[in-house]
DNA sequence: ACTCGTTATTTCTTTGTAAATATAACGATA
DNA sequence: TATCGTTATATTTACAAAGAAATAACGAGT
């Protein structure tokens, strides 16, 4: 059998998305970069496309899970919210634990 | 908490996809429908659409999922082989146990 | 006041994908 | 051999999503 099962899971609220991998992959960055224009360049994400993801993010959550400043030393900067950060780990969690079991069903089906 | 956990599968086998949700429903309307061309409509999918997900499935796959038959008494038709109804079983079931399995764990998390 | 690198936002352009359209091929039946 | 409804395929059109580019705003530090 040289079939893969494959996944991707979301998170959804009142009309739309709320969590995907794209955007934790951009959180993910965000923390590592310090900047969300640098976090796309990083991920070859165009600003644009960085900054909309991050205000749906962060509108249609309870908190924020990016908090960016405006000019100042360095001319500001974005980082992760504490909420941010179990969001992280929360749904990177659930995508391995989803991962290993599709993976264990799929092998039992031999097709 | 006002979130849903969602999630899409699919298979894979070496270069693209094999199964997917839309071709999954394709199938089970070409068993009803008993043509291509009507399945297509029943789900207000061009029949060109639907052809590629059909040839592409049948392609992909080591015996045919759909046979067609062209000219003759009515036009022709397609129906679904008995490979091809295994595989709609095997996918909605993995499907909906993968459904279940993420409902219990998001429901764990208390976000 | 001026500089700096960032966030914030608008507008325009491009591009990739889906949909519409048209047409050929097919073969049992009459 | 003419008809019929279907499968099979190419070509064109339309549209939406992504990207590029340009510009404004910001505020600590000098």
């Amino acid at each position: 059998m040289d079939y893969k099962i494959k996944s991707r899971i979301w998170v959804e609220h009142k009309d739309g998305m709320f969590l995907g991998e794209g955007r934790i992959q951009l959180l993910k960055a965000i923390k590592s970069e310090g900047s969300l224009s640098k976090a796309a360049a990083s991920l070859s994400m165009s600003y644009k496309k960085a900054w909309n993801l991050m205000d749906s993010m962060n509108k249609s959550a309870k908190e924020p899970l990016v908090v960016a400043s405006t000019g100042g030393k360095g001319g500001g900067g974005a980082a992760i919210t504490a909420y941010g950060e179990k969001m992280i780990t929360a749904f990177e969690n659930i995508n391995k634990s989803c991962w290993e079991f599709l993976d264990s069903e799929f092998k039992k089906l031999e097709l």
